[in-house]
RNA sequence: GCGCCCAUAGCUCAGUGGCAGAGCGUUUCAUUGACAUUGAAAAGGUUGAAGGUUCGAUCCCUUCUGGGCGCACCA
């Protein structure tokens, strides 16, 4: 700090900070040096490959690094996991990207060259998050990092899927899956999103009946119609078959007669269209449920293109033109009773939104009854522990009901599953193991290959807490104290971490959950690249400095709500490092190079005693919040705290009238403020601390916050 | 359909069963002294509506309105 700057520039000072702490090497716990002997870890929410640092992962940085230099100031041996995700289908479809503006596709190139393409990505793109998150001031362990394709962490992705097909909890099936046909993969049920569309309800003659659907192109897939076993007026035909006057497809304008059986199931909804079900087994998941009660045969219609097959003269036809012409057609021949307007939730591939085509598929999957049953009894018994509590009833609602998950994908980017395939046999002949098996149990002669399936990424992800760890950070280290992320991923990714986390290591990965807001833009709307309605926090950095952007972001972080950014909170950031800056060379100047410590309390004014006893209450305060979570309370707390009571009175009544203790109160205030700031704004602080003539630790990062 | 959250100053938000607060913005004044990225002060509120509990409600309860979100269904 020369004497002429009047103002902070945090621009030089916030790298030079970090490769101090860099250097003196403290961000990894092997070199504290003070340990209380209790650990405090935390798991990064795993940013994938293909992203860059948004306000969402800002505000978790500022919250977690809050935490973890808190705790590492208290003397615990804390440690903040960083990594990345190989983002299986997100990757693809990035790389996918580019590779289309070059013309060319994964297809051409092969699933090896591709492969090798997403690696030369992740090699460019893969650290760069990284980076962003140590702008922010993130004091992770760079040297705990890890990469969920990493050999140590695939190799436990492949033990996990073994061993759960050893519990019998992980089996194939051939089943009705939510496909999407641009990804050409298989997804599960989570990753399928719903956007409303304006469609149309065909009333359609069927025989006897008639029938409401929104999809008349899959009727040449019907294999049954149903009825609710309670419905009065159709009761009568259940268990038996009835004639359907249908379009012929093999000659256009000819009518064919079929015949469907008609159960009773209670998926049948008496109050919907005319309370009765064109059951197409193969192309609608409830009515693949409805197919397995009344063990209905399959009939595929649409396959893994969108396009329509098994169909005759309409096989080709995309789903949209199938639609058309068959409507037409069955309007020709006085089949369609009538058409009304109808909105309907339209399922789409959360990663491209293409719509969702379900198809029968050969799929693996993992059971859930028993998993989420020790999830849910986590819950109950406390062991995981949601933060805000209003966030258990959808995660406890999600357990209850969810299905088994389908963790294949038909990806190339991605850890392989380790099932082998006899060449030679049926398409079940498989077995399921780490390594390939030297001879193959099925036909005893073949030599067998791996299947090409990939794991879903969120199989992988669910290890994170775990897989790939040390043996000795294992113990260390797991389970961690607090897993801070937003509430997106709570069904998506913390229950299955959670129940991966029971099955594999006996025990939960963290004790609480702490859920942060989103961050929205001013006017209450999602931000978005898309709709260009993104603030970009590396942009805000750049302008105010990281601690000003932290501040801003931590200020406006209230309890739990969602936060609409402003950018002013920032401003007031940047003037608040300032006036740390400005009353540190204040008191700093004032106090000398070797300055009292000791207070004579006999000697104190009211003034020196007033503002001492504000400092232990701020301090209390600050504990108090950040013990629940309650980041932007302490932050304000200390806000007032130094700039009011230290700032504006104090500082200014020992201008006027300096008591005898002014200069130990001011320097050991400055001391204390700089511990209790430096979790929020950790470069200013340090910045100062390094300029103070008697510093306790040669970096504030490490000085005791009890002192 | 089930459930959750929110509504307080112009804007973004705190807060408390007992006189309603901050940041930013606005207005006035001050200032050679750590800081104009400053200080002192002012204006600005029927706490979304109605009802209830209470000596007393912005706070607790009910209903409504408006906004946001999650889940399910969607033939």
């Amino acid at each position: 700090m020369s004497e002429e700057k009047k103002a902070y520039d945090p621009k030089e000072a916030e790298s030079a900070m970090y490769a101090l702490w860099e250097q003196s090497g403290f961000f990894n716990p092997d070199n504290l040096p003070r340990k209380n002997g209790k650990p405090f870890a935390v798991f990064l929410p795993l940013p994938n490959i293909t992203g860059n640092l948004h306000m969402g992962h800002a505000l978790n940085a500022a919250v977690t690094d809050i935490l973890i230099r808190y705790h590492r100031m208290r003397g615990f041996d804390t440690v903040w996991f960083p990594g990345t995700d190989h983002a299986g289908i997100a990757a693809q479809n990035v790389v996918e990207k580019e590779l289309k503006k070059e013309d060319t596709t994964r297809h051409k190139l092969g699933r090896e060259a591709f492969i090798a393409r997403v690696w030369e990505w992740k090699k460019k793109y893969g650290d760069i998050i990284m980076g962003q998150f140590k702008t922010m001031g993130a004091s992770f362990d760079i040297s705990r990092t890890r990469f969920t394709l990493d050999p140590g962490y695939a190799a436990a992705v492949a033990d996990a899927f073994v061993h759960y097909h050893k519990q019998d909890l992980l089996y194939r099936a051939y089943r009705t899956i939510n496909w999407c046909t641009r990804c050409a993969t298989g997804i599960s049920d989570l990753e399928v999103d719903y956007k409303e569309e304006e469609g149309v309800l065909y009333y359609l003659k069927y025989g006897p009946f008639t029938v409401a659907t929104s999809r008349p192109e899959t009727k040449f897939g019907d294999t049954a119609l149903a009825v609710n076993p309670a419905d009065e007026r159709y009761k009568k035909y259940i268990g038996t078959e009835v004639e359907i006057t249908t379009l012929d497809t093999a000659e256009e304008g000819k009518i064919v007669i079929v015949r469907l059986p008609v159960v009773g199931d209670e998926a049948a909804d008496m109050a919907f269209g005319t309370g009765i079900i064109k059951v197409t087994p193969a192309h609608d998941i409830a009515d693949f449920e409805i197919g397995e009660r009344h063990t209905l045969p399959m009939m595929q219609v649409i396959d893994a293109r969108g396009k329509m097959m098994n169909a005759g003269r309409f096989d080709g036809l995309k789903v949209s033109e199938a639609r058309e012409k068959i409507v037409s057609e069955l309007r020709a021949a006085g089949l369609v009773e009538r058409e009304e307007k109808y909105t309907r939730n339209l399922a789409i591939c959360s990663r491209c939104s293409t719509a969702i085509e379900p198809l029968p598929s050969r799929q693996w999957f993992l059971k859930m009854e028993r998993l989420a049953k020790a999830t849910l009894n986590a819950l109950e018994k406390g062991e995981t522990n949601i933060v805000p509590d209003n966030f258990a009833a959808p995660y406890k609602a999600w357990l209850e009901n969810t299905r088994d998950w389908c963790v294949s994908r038909q990806l190339w980017w991605g850890h392989r599953l380790p099932v082998w395939l006899c060449t030679k046999g049926k398409e079940d002949d498989y077995v399921v193991a780490k390594e390939k098996p030297a001879a193959c149990p099925h036909c005893g002669e073949c030599v067998m290959t791996q299947t090409e399936d990939v794991c879903d990424t969120w199989f992988s992800s669910a290890l994170w807490p775990f897989a790939g760890l040390s043996d000795n950070d294992l113990k260390r280290f797991y389970p961690s104290q607090v897993l801070i992320t937003a509430r997106d991923i709570i069904n998506l990714w913390v229950g299955r971490m959670v129940f991966s986390g029971l099955e594999f290591k006996g025990a939960v990965p963290f004790k609480d959950v702490f859920i942060h807001g989103t961050v929205l833009t001013k006017d209450g709307k999602r931000m978005s690249k898309s709709l260009g309605t993104g603030i970009d926090p590396l942009t805000l950095v750049e302008k105010y400095g990281a601690d000003a952007t932290r501040f801003g972001i931590v200020w406006q972080a209230m309890g739990t709500q969602d936060i609409r950014f402003d950018e002013a909170a920032v401003v007031a950031g940047r003037k608040f490092a300032n006036k740390i800056f400005n009353a540190s060379r204040f008191v700093i100047g004032r106090v000398g190079t070797a300055p009292r410590t000791e207070i004579d309390m006999t000697k104190a004014t009211p003034a020196d005693v007033l503002v001492l006893g504000r400092a232990d209450v701020t301090k209390k305060a600050v504990e108090k919040h950040l013990a629940v979570y309650e980041f932007g309370q302490a932050l304000h707390v200390l806000y007032d705290f130094f700039w009011h009571d230290y700032c504006d009175v104090y500082i200014e009544e020992v201008k006027k009238a300096p008591s005898s203790e002014a200069d130990a109160v001011l320097y050991a205030l400055l001391v204390g403020s700089l511990k209790l700031l430096h979790p929020f704004m950790p470069f200013i602080t340090e910045a100062v601390w390094q300029e103070l003539p008697h510093a306790e630790q040669s970096v504030l990062m490490v000085a005791d916050w009890e002192k």
